[in-house]
DNA sequence: ATTAGCACTATTCATTAATGAGTGCTAATA
DNA sequence: TATTAGCACTCATTAATGAATAGTGCTAAT
């Protein structure tokens, strides 16, 4: 019995780095193969459609190499090879320039940046909307994140005897209400001087600071012997008390389903429950706030587990001061990261500079 | 050859209500098979599970005088038989007692009365979550209407030299924020004092007066002289323009996919269609608002094509004074209508008593 | 180092036959 | 007269078979 010779051995063996690189050119030319007609692409196929003359046999050399390295796994026996989570990794890192931005996906997004006096919400609902219809995928977008934007102006107005209604503006537009509970009857004559106190006090601090400073201030008590100041302090804890959990917009999500990748039945229960439970979604879009530029999670790459058959691509958005958000697509392992990439790096761009101009400074 | 004389023909001639009768129950019977099984329903399976004692000879000739009439259909020659849509609207219509709401139900949908200080939005998102989550399907509600809703107060709030951030409450606990674009450079002190105007002038009309009023005071120009008044007309205005579209929020999409009626291809795409292009479906919450109670479209019923394939239960929630928007929920014909209809009503009812609660009066 | 050639393997597709659920009709029955 | 038993018939579903096909792996030749 004859022992085959492994390619990646010989590789080491005989230094070539050539060799190498050439095994490196195929496995780009199997991946963008199979991106593009999602079908397991076999010898004879990559050696017509590869760039440089190899002939079937060497190139089911180079393949037998790369799957034995993990890039390429096959269903079956007879069957072409289908790149894995690794390959995509490795072909996503590869990608050197990125295709310019084609004049129809600028028209398409136009309408992003084409609002005037529309709140923040609107907008980001706008841009995930017109993401996915691009994309042809499910894109979602998480609001911005109450706790890093800063105050422009808070509002108390009395609803009831026990009710008020708060209302926080941020620098970013982003209107936020909710209603505490109180138990003395303020006028509202009061809740005016206490706004004034608040607006003057807290303007401009993130509402971070804002909670944190309050919290000083109850403290060290040194508002103890004045009352409008103590009130302001107690209503005001009230009011920035964090509770919004931060929200996410999704759309698109049934384009995931038309996917050829997504027919089994196991695979539809996954996303289901990926999108039921956002948690972990949103997770990875807080996580690509965190860094500048576009993020690329692949298949297995994702803790949870349900999204292992897909990849997000994200990127964040924000105003002048500040990080506020992420946008970001949810599609197949083997979709086309090259147009998505680009598309969700321009709609990003396009919604930081909107969202800039609308911001209040 | 011979001609069989129909069976409804019979009916007629012999002019007995009580073969009718049976015919009927059989249907019943057939429907609620179906409902259960999801598959066509022969003879011999209903001679079993019906409650009186028929032969499937019997039952076949029942079951052709109903294909007859257009209440079944058979796919093909030797399968069993299909209910159509005129037979779950004959069975809808013939539904007399609603089943009590299980406990189960209850527990469920507990949390959407359990919420203090919460903006409306999130008290309908959350109901349409748990709807949803019950039924299996998706569901839909839309957001109080602007215009029937009264106001509560208006807060104009400077954010810019050119820009104002309008604040509107209403009675039903809904605010909405929108920015608008001015020429003229007012002093929050001015603002403040249109507010107070505009506030003492409508407070507790509905927007639709609100927008009448203003548009009379324009045209009648009997502030022409005033300043103020001038301003504050031309400014609330701008303000109490309408530009709000409706919303509605949509939460289980996925959950249809699941279901087997809808796997062909063609059903999915329609769907994607109908929830992409929410118009029609807004258009049947915007109708349910009109009149008590649950509203049933099945089927072909529906006006919009895409819709042909689904059924709508839907019904309208309220507060103590209007009726605000509609919930409802979107599921294959053959779903299970008496549990769907009795769910559905019980969260509007929910609903309704939690956003009385929390209105301003 | 590359490639041509060939044996081998597994899928896919069409054909066929067996099975079975269900109907419609006719004649017997209560 | 209404109901039912019996039987022939239809059509979908399933399994089995075989031919065609796409692909590999290995060996030997270039």
């Amino acid at each position: 019995m004859k022992i085959r010779v492994k390619g990646i051995e010989n590789q080491g063996a005989s230094g070539k780095t050539n060799s190498n690189e050439r095994s490196m050119e195929v496995l780009q030319s199997i991946v963008e193969n199979y991106i593009k007609n999602s079908e397991p692409v076999g010898s004879r196929t990559l050696s017509k459609t590869i760039g440089f003359k190899l002939s079937p046999a060497t190139i089911r050399n180079i393949m037998s190499d790369l799957a034995e390295s993990g890039y390429l796994i096959q269903t079956h026996t007879s069957a072409g090879r289908v790149p894995t989570d690794k390959a995509y990794r490795f072909y996503v890192d590869s990608i050197s320039k990125k295709p310019a931005i084609p004049e129809q996906i600028k028209q398409k997004l136009s309408p992003v940046s084409n609002v005037q006096g529309t709140p923040v919400e609107d907008i980001l609902s706008k841009a995930v909307h017109l993401l996915a219809e691009l994309t042809k995928f499910a894109c979602v977008v998480s609001t911005p994140k109450q706790s890093v934007s800063r105050l422009q102006r808070i509002e108390l107005i009395k609803i009831s005897e026990d009710r008020i209604l708060v209302i926080l503006v941020t620098k970013a537009g982003v209107v936020r209400d909710k209603i505490i509970f109180v138990k003395e009857n303020h006028s509202q004559e009061f809740l005016s001087s206490v706004t004034s106190f608040l607006n003057e006090e807290f303007k401009n601090h993130s509402m971070q600071e804002i909670r944190e400073g309050i919290h000083q201030s109850i403290v060290s008590d040194r508002h103890r012997y004045h009352d409008l100041l103590a009130h302001a302090v107690r209503l005001g804890k009230k009011a920035f008390e964090l509770n919004q959990p931060g929200e996410m917009f999704i759309e698109g999500q049934m384009n995931l389903l038309l996917d050829s990748h997504f027919h089994e039945q196991s695979s539809v229960k996954s996303l289901i429950d990926a999108f039921e439970q956002k948690t972990a979604i949103m997770k990875i879009l807080d996580e690509s706030m965190k860094n500048k530029g576009v993020h690329i999670h692949i298949g297995i790459e994702n803790d949870y587990e349900h999204l292992h058959k897909c990849s997000l691509i994200t990127a964040s958005y924000r105003n002048k001061q500040n990080v506020l958000g992420s946008i970001g697509v949810v599609g197949p392992t083997s979709m086309d990261y090259k147009r998505i990439i680009s598309t969700v790096e321009y709609t990003a761009k396009m919604l930081s500079k909107t969202i800039s101009e609308q911001s209040y400074d």
